[in-house]
DNA sequence: GACTGTGAAGCCATTCACAGCT
DNA sequence: AGCTGTGAATGGCTTCACAGTC
């Protein structure tokens, strides 16, 4: 594969234009313009065009891009060709609202296993799971082959929870701790801080009112 | 106050900056340097100190910066000296989860209002809050001059809901809908898309893995 | 000696503009 | 004529390296 560094901004867009293309093909759509595109979730053609030279040549000049066919195509590059297992880590108001979340579902992401270590937790159903404590996150990772964790766990023990991810197994982590956690090289974390999201805003708010 | 252009990578980080003083003040750390601040986060400590030279000169050379201080003048610049009042649109899982949500209060965010259209719910409480129709947003925007908005509606709803809230005139709108939304130019959005957030690690995963 | 603040350099992402295909 | 694919130009963020200060 030529391994050529895609900017992550690509990848996030990528996401978008993924389900852009999914309502357009819903409407019947059968051909689409990287204009069109553009226009639909706000970035300019050239930006469209850019992002998915990175992966080939999806388009026909003159014509533009074929709906169901391109649609494809940024699917399997996100690696949604297929069922991702998940696990959660805090089955709190956050981790709960997470595992019954239907976005996930319908992008591909199976939730296999919640963990807490909180005993009136232990045992409590959050739709079709149980809650279990974290010494079975090892086996429950093992049987599914999952390879992403969730992390909602407060920010006094998150740094423990990745450590026991990591070790099962996991290679991908989505942190919503608002803490900074370390992992080896060969795994992946994003934060998800949703207090730093609302900064952004009011850090916005502040420059336009003075 | 000079109008420089700020990235919105220094805003994020500057988030990240202030946990980790808040921790250090507390751990009773007086002092710290550029390179301790970046060693904690996980940055170069040229990055920390361009990031506050955007807004000043917080330090003292041969020294460092004082934690308190630096704390003082991080969480001034996001806004955050002072409450900001936010409503929530979506009373589903995860509108309920990021009502109770302690994150926010922690950082000067106060809901003031749920609402949902699903005749189900209202009513429903949730903490301290009763979930009311959409129809009650303006007033309570009104009462409570809440600028900050959050959309936690199915897609089909959420171009309408971010309409009813621009409406009241709020002024900052974070959008957990899968979908692009359109505001007025005087308005700030961030998307803020969870299943997103998995397609970039799946992305690189996939990567990985070929 | 240690560490900040900052101009300059380097690097990366976006936009431009046009050649190439239908 | 219309639209894609892409090298070149632009713009913006990060890193470097050092002058300035304690």
């Amino acid at each position: 594969m030529k391994a050529l560094k895609i900017p992550e901004a690509t990848i996030v867009r990528l996401s978008v234009y993924s389900r852009f293309l999914e309502q357009a093909d819903k409407r019947g759509i059968v051909t689409i313009s990287s204009g069109e595109i553009a226009e639909g979730v706000g970035v300019s053609p050239a930006q469209v065009r850019k992002d998915l030279a990175y992966f080939g040549e999806f388009g026909t000049r003159g014509v533009g891009y074929n709906v169901k066919d391109l649609l494809r195509h940024t699917l399997k590059i996100l690696g949604l060709n297929g069922k991702w297992s998940v696990v959660v880590v805090g089955a709190g108001n956050l981790g709960s609202a997470l595992v019954s979340y239907r976005g996930f579902r319908e992008r591909g992401f199976d939730i296999v296993g919640v963990f807490d270590n909180d005993l009136t937790k232990i045992g409590k159903r959050i739709v079709n799971l149980e809650v279990m404590g974290t010494e079975k996150i090892q086996q429950v990772v093992k049987e599914h082959d999952a390879k992403i964790g969730i992390v909602t766990v407060p920010t006094s023990v998150a740094q423990d929870v990745v450590n026991l991810l990591v070790k099962a197994g996991i290679r991908a982590i989505l942190n919503f701790a608002p803490t900074v956690i370390s992992v080896p090289d060969n795994v992946e974390v994003r934060d998800m801080d949703l207090a730093t999201r609302l900064e952004i805003l009011t850090f916005q708010l502040g420059i336009k009112d003075s």
